[in-house]
Formats: structure tokens, sequence, C-alpha cells
DNA sequence: CACAACAATGTACACGCGTACATTATGGCA
DNA sequence: TGCCATAATGTACGCGTGTACATTGTTGTG
């Protein structure tokens, strides 16, 4: 394996001219750097990345901290694939050599970001998957007191102003859907939600709520369901739903693959979507589309949301340091409308 | 910003002893141990992992080498999705500490996977999505060369044995799709194949051919479409189907994306799946149980063919180098009969 | 008690690079 | 020619760690 010294010696320069022909700094005599060149190329001369990045205190890649759950095939799923999609377009269209750094942590537990960049593992780092838990809350804390570059995906601390965040305007989302069916005139409209340690939950509860709230529907009147996001939390879900029935004549999904397990599972009771019951659903993910009946729900610039972070961390690296160094970003949603729920002359988008 | 040398200070031994009991090496007093890791602990010291890595000459952490197609969401593809799962599955049960390092190509240009080990980035790598195209395979075949760990996802390189895959066979998934249409009655089976620099394509291609051979079907009898795997790519399609149907009774399709896309486009042309047409498509993608119809297909172990090649990788790096150095495993697939093709008393599976 | 064996720790250096600073060529101008 | 600014290159060192080797305690055995 060759190494500077020996590039160096062949050319007949110092190391130091060596590593300034490569890195392009300084003025180089053009003849000496082809010398070099010729000589980096003949002994197939390979820069060592880890040598470089030790000794500029710097690793040159992106972190990216991800929840880890048995069994769940991550990727997979249409919100993290998405991000991670925006993510790798920015980091792909940036050209910084670097790649990402893909972690993962355990979800609900402290996770030591901390420690990821003192170890100078990552120069900066996105958090997906974060929850509100006090543990995950305080380790994410802590990383704004560093100051380093970081930034959380679709997840908020209103708490806490130091935390960059980037999240979609889901209280919006939820607030279009839920009127679309009040305008419809249903008025007794349930919720399936994710899990409440996520603000992205509490911001569709709050939406759905404001909706209600505003057509003069109590808040107790109407059930409230919960599931986890996965399909089978949904299809599980049917049957308290079944059970509600007498005190519903729509659903709202926190997302659409809970909408889906749900309709499936309304169907094996033998309930007809959307006759017997509109369901709605959210993130407007490839299923929704395809799904029998297609899915009336809300878009979510999921890839957006991760690309706009990862430029932001980019951007932020590669110069001007400092300045709008916390940024919170909310990225608008968009109402889906298609036969999950009834048709009528509705707007269609907007 | 603390530092080995100020724990060994304030711990009152040297910084190799220091080094020993963060490491776990040698026989290190109790009492020693104990002050080493209080000094740790009140200086909040952490470990330069940079700078370990340089002393070691291993990054730790694992590459993952994926195609870079712009404006295409990569991971909201069924196919990386999965197998990208299943790697961070193994990643995350073998407990590398390391992380996975996911680094961009450009699809059938030549990638400089030498460097990547050169550069000490990674200690190992993965390849997905690759072609056979020949800047690619000379550039893994100079990886082969250099007899670093490394291995090629769902790509075989027939012509060189030393280069180590995983794939899932194709062949024979292809064949009991074309076999099921075959039981039923059909004869003239069209083909709708993806791109065929990628051997997974012509495998699929060939355990189709070989079906109809069996059967007695020439060659050129029936016709073979091209798309690119990506539901417009078979929405496209559907006008060259659609013209060619008086020469067909049935159609296979390369994967479930282009079968949705084709349905799709053959629908809008007035033609009924399956009761004009029968097709069928290829993944069990988590689509292909949502569409409507539900499409009959061919299940392949993605997830699991990610997995085994992350956990042969770690395995070797873990430990006992050098033995069954590469490796070429070829996972099964299996047909999941759905109503996308006319429902009859046929085995449900297997 | 002498000595070996081993436990426990210290010393010293390599790892390959970036870069501050020192030094030497070069050319323009009075 | 002498002088200075700048180009071009060399020298020297730090970065923080792992680890081979040397050294110093400790224990057991004859």
């Amino acid at each position: 394996m060759a190494t500077r010294k020996e590039v160096a010696r062949m050319a007949g320069v110092s190391e130091a001219t060596v590593s300034r022909v490569l890195n392009g700094v300084g003025p180089i005599k053009e003849s000496t750097r082809r010398r070099v060149l010729e000589a980096a190329e003949k002994l197939n001369y390979q820069l060592n990345a880890v040598a470089a990045s030790f000794a500029r205190g710097r690793s040159g890649n992106i972190g990216v901290v991800l929840p880890h759950v048995p069994k769940v095939h991550l990727f997979s799923t249409y919100y993290f694939a998405e991000i991670l999609s925006g993510i790798g377009e920015a980091v792909q269209g940036g050209e910084t050599g670097g790649g990402l750094l893909l972690l993962y942590r355990k979800p609900g537990e402290a996770y030591d970001y901390v420690s990821l960049f003192r170890s100078r593992r990552v120069d900066a780092c996105l958090i997906l998957g974060a929850s509100s838990l006090e543990p995950e809350r305080q380790s994410i804390s802590r990383l704004a007191d560093e100051g380093v570059p970081f930034c959380v995906v679709d997840q908020r601390f209103a708490e806490d102003p130091r935390i960059p965040t980037i999240v979609a305007d889901h209280v919006e989302g939820t607030y279009r859907a839920a009127r679309l069916l009040l305008d419809l005139g249903y008025r007794r409209i349930g919720f399936l939600n994710g899990a409440p340690q996520y603000s992205n939950s509490r911001d569709r509860l709050a939406g759905y709520r404001k909706a209600l709230e505003e057509a003069g529907i109590g808040g107790e009147a109407v059930p409230v369901f919960e599931g986890n996001y996965s399909r089978k939390s949904g299809y599980e879900a049917a049957e308290a739903v079944h059970r509600e029935m007498h005190r519903l004549d729509a659903m709202l999904c926190a997302n659409d693959r809970m909408a889906i397990g749900l309709i499936q599972g309304l169907r094996e009771r033998g309930c007809r979507i959307p006759r017997d019951l509109p369901v709605v659903g959210y993130d407007n993910s490839d299923a929704a589309a395809l799904f029998d009946p297609p899915l009336t729900t809300v878009e979510v610039p999921f890839f957006e949301m991760g690309k706009l972070a990862a430029e932001r961390l980019i951007k932020r690296l590669s110069g001007n340091a400092g300045e709008e160094e916390t940024f919170q970003a909310v990225l608008p949603t968009r109402l889906v409308i298609r036969s999950s729920s009834p048709i009528r002359e509705e707007n269609e988008s907007e």
C-alpha cells in the first residue's frame, strides 16, 4: 500500500508538496503538479481517508440516526423510505464526497448523540423517528447544548427552541381531512391515531379536534382510537371501531397503512367502504393510490423534508457556520381526494 | 474536549493503562480500573473514534453502495428497501458498534471500490443494484483481485467465480409462474422484463423460456417486452401489449410495479384483468397484496438476502478470515397465487 | 531465601496526514 | 545591480490512539 512518502520520493518533492497537489492548496508549479500526479498514478497511491479525517478532525460523513425495531422492515415504511430518499438526494447533489452513516438506536431510550460528535464519527446528524419521551428529549437537548449541526425530522420540541426541526403541518393536514368529511355532512367522525409520544401524532389529533370543535362537536362525543402506524394495528383496531359503529359515521386515520388495515378488518365484519363508513388515510403513500378503494388521504412532503434537512446541514458544514444556527421549518400538506370517501363536487386539492 | 492524557493524569496512571481499561485489554487491578473509569466519567471523556480507527487501520463501518438515479426515490422501492432492511437487521444484531456507510454511484459507470478500501473508509462492502455492464463488472472484478470482504446482492457474475454473490433463484421463480399459467391452459404467455444488463432480468427471462420450451412453445411465438422495473414503464408497455393482444392470452411481468402499471394501462384500453388477460407479477411486494386485483406473484426473500450478505461480511470481519472467502448463495423463491390470475384449484404455495 | 512466573503498569513509537512556519527561487522595478 | 513581493517548496510537528516491549510489583515454590 503506497503512502504519501513514497509518492514524494518518486516525484522528488517533499510530502507537503504532495499533500498540496492532492488537495489543491496553495500555488504549485505545473510541472511539479504533473510529476506528483504521475508518481501517485504509477504507485497506485490512494489517500488514506481515515488518516485525513484524523488530521482534519472531521470524519466527512453525515449521521442518520434511526429507530431500530426488531422484525420491522424500516426502509419498507413509506415514511422512512421517503425521508431517507430525500436525504440521499441531498447528499448526492451536495457532492460532499462523504457518505451517510446510518446508525440505529432503541426507540424511547436515550441515545448518546453527543458521543457521536465527540468521537468524530459524524460531522452532522439527522434524527429520524424521535419521540417526545423524556430520555430521548433530554439526549437531543444535550445535542443543542453542544452547538453542533443537527436536525430532527418530523418531530417538534416546542418547549426547546434551540432544537432545529423540520416538520410537516400535520395540524393543518388532519384539519383539512376532517373538514372534508364535515363538509360532506358527516358529524360523528372517529380518529385512529398513532402513539402520542410523537409530536406528529399529537398534531394530527389537534387538527382533527380543531375541525370538530369549529363545527360545534364536543370533545368526547366521538371516539379516538390508538394504533402504532402499522397495518396490523389498524386491522386490530377494526374490532373496537366496529363495536363503536353506532357512534360513528366516518373514520380518519393517522396514516395510510392503518387505514388500510382498518378497512380490511372492517370488511371482514361485513362493512363496505365507503358506503357504510368512509375512511380517510394520511401520508398519500404509494399504497393509498393502489388500494381498493383508493384512499382519500393527505399528502405529506416527506421526501422534501429529508432533502431540506440534509441540505441545511450540508450548507452549514461547508461554509458559513453559525448563521441561522437553529431553524424550525414547517412544510405544508395537501389533501388528496379519492374514493374511500364519498364522491361529491368538492375542490380536488387545495 | 478531554483527551486520554488528561484522564491518565487525573487517574494517576499512564496513557497506556487508560487505553487498556477502556478496551478491556490485559490484566488490570480492579482499583486502577475504577480510578480510570471515574476519571473518564468526571472529565466526560469520549474516545476519539477516528483516531482509534486510524491507529487500528480500520474504520469500523460497512459500506453499502447504491445506484443513484436522480428523482428516483430509491428507498421507496420495495426491492432496495427490503434488502437494506435486511442489512440493517444484520448490523444491528451483530453489535459491531460501527454503522452502515451509504455511498452512491452512477449506475453503469465504473465505481472505484478499491479506493473505498484503500482509503480505509470501509472494512467491508455490499454492492446493490449492480449490472453486468463492462465498466461495472470490471470494477467489481478488481475488488475480487484485492481479496477484501465484499458481496454483491442479487447480481451474478457467473464468469468470475471469485466474486461473492447472494442471489435469488429467479430462473425457478419465473419458471414456476409461467408453469402456473401453462397449467391453467394458457399458451401464448407474453413477458414484460426489466433491463437485460441485470443478471436477475436475464435469469427471469431464462426461467420463462424454459417453461415455454418444456411446453413445446417456440421461442419467437410469443412477444417479450422490456421495461425498467418502474410502474411507469409498465404503464407505457400497455400500448405495445395491447397492440399484440391477438398473440397473447396471458402476461408475466418481471416485477409487481410493472405489472401494476401494465394493468392500469390495459384497463384504460378497456381490458379487464384477469378475465381478458391474466397478469402475473413478481417480488410479492406490499403493493401486490393491496392492489385491485391482488396480484399473483413470486415471493423473493430480499430481506433475507440482505441480512445474509451482511451477516457473512460481519462474520468474516470479526474473526476467522479467509475461510470460505468467496461464497455464492442462491435463495429460493415462492409462488403466491392471488386473483390477477384466474382462480382454479391449485396448490396455494410451493 | 532465591528465583521463577506472572500480574500490573510504564515507555516509546508508529499510524498518514494537514498545515503553520521557515526557507529558497523568481521576477519586476527603480 | 539591489531590493522586495510573491511564488514555490521544504521542515517540523501535532492530531489521539493502539500496542510492542521494557520495567516493576507480587506470589508461590523449592
